[in-house]
DNA sequence: CCCCAGTCCTGCGGGC
DNA sequence: TGCCCGCAGGACTGGG
């Protein structure tokens, strides 16, 4: 599942498209449901092209591929999204394919075998109201003690439940909060106002450097094989996970604890209940 | 505002 | 063996 480490990889790797420009914007004839797109898809065609790449950035697991006449085309992967100029899994799931000129890469393509992601083309006006400062969240490659506590330290959710919520913090998903509350040694049950000033800096600390290790990896591909580079290869940071669908085997911190899988926000959650121990405090 | 549950979507694996 | 159900979790929305 694409989260900021597979997006940022997939923006490393599609980096040759800067400065070619859309010749073409084609949507495969597929038999599933055609993913949303916005606008609607002979309009965003049209206006897409003759348009210039003039720089790929990311805002948090979107990336954001900034166009000429102050434009942005804004990818949602969510799941199963990938972005790719070469070997798609399969032809299938091919949702978007844009033919460019200028630069050595033909094609780009998306590819989404669910289907969640979502493409906008927006004015860099609308990108700033939709996705600027205050509605999306620092960047979690950039978070320090002092950022992490002015976004959550009064709430009463707990940890890993508001470690995935963008607007307080852009980029971690489901995979990465466990994998970062493990090397923080922070309970994933620990509500954000009970969190102290030291647990703060371990977690800012551990959420910097889960994801940069991540990123170094070019991200996880899990057993579903479904994020994939924009080569079509698999990440290597899989081999590299703590805690994440690890449950039953060792705390790979030595601790001869077994990692546990609970549920939290409906979603999975995996910890050490040893190395992550769930403090009671005197509340006044 | 805060928080939860439901929704979208497809492929896969467990259970019967 | 085949079928069906539930799970996977991105972001969003409606309701309490």
């Amino acid at each position: 599942m694409p989260e900021l480490p597979e997006v940022e990889t997939m923006r490393r790797g599609i980096a040759d498209v800067v400065g070619g420009t859309i010749v073409e914007t084609r949507f495969p004839v597929i038999s599933c449901k055609p993913i949303a797109v916005s606008p609607a898809r002979p309009t965003l065609a049209r206006q897409l092209r003759g348009a210039t790449i003039e720089r790929l950035d990311r805002i948090g697991k979107r990336l954001v591929i900034r166009l000429c006449h102050a434009r942005a085309l804004v990818i949602e992967p969510r799941m199963t999204g990938l972005l790719l100029l070469a070997n798609p899994p399969d032809e299938g799931h091919l949702r978007v394919g844009w033919r460019l000129e200028g630069v050595p890469v033909d094609w780009l393509w998306f590819w989404d075998r669910r289907g969640l992601g979502t493409l906008q083309l927006l004015s860099d006006k609308q990108l700033v109201a939709r996705y600027g400062p205050g509605k999306v969240g620092p960047d979690a490659l950039a978070v320090t003690v002092d950022i992490l506590r002015a976004q959550l330290a009064a709430s009463r959710r707990e940890i890993k439940v508001a470690l995935l919520d963008q607007r307080a913090i852009a980029g971690i998903g489901n995979l990465y909060a466990s994998e970062i509350l493990h090397v923080a040694k922070v309970s994933p049950f620990t509500p954000c106002h009970q969190i102290t000033i030291p647990q703060w800096r371990r977690i800012a600390d551990a959420t910097r450097s889960v994801l940069e290790e991540a990123v170094k990896y070019e991200g996880s591909t899990l057993s579903d094989g479904t994020y994939r580079n924009a080569l079509n290869q698999n990440g290597g940071y899989q081999n590299h996970h703590r805690v994440y669908d690890r449950a039953g085997q060792d705390c790979p911190r030595g601790c001869r604890s077994q990692v546990q899988r609970g549920v939290q926000a409906q979603r999975s959650t995996f910890w050490c209940p040893r190395c992550q121990v769930l403090r009671k405090t005197n509340r006044a």
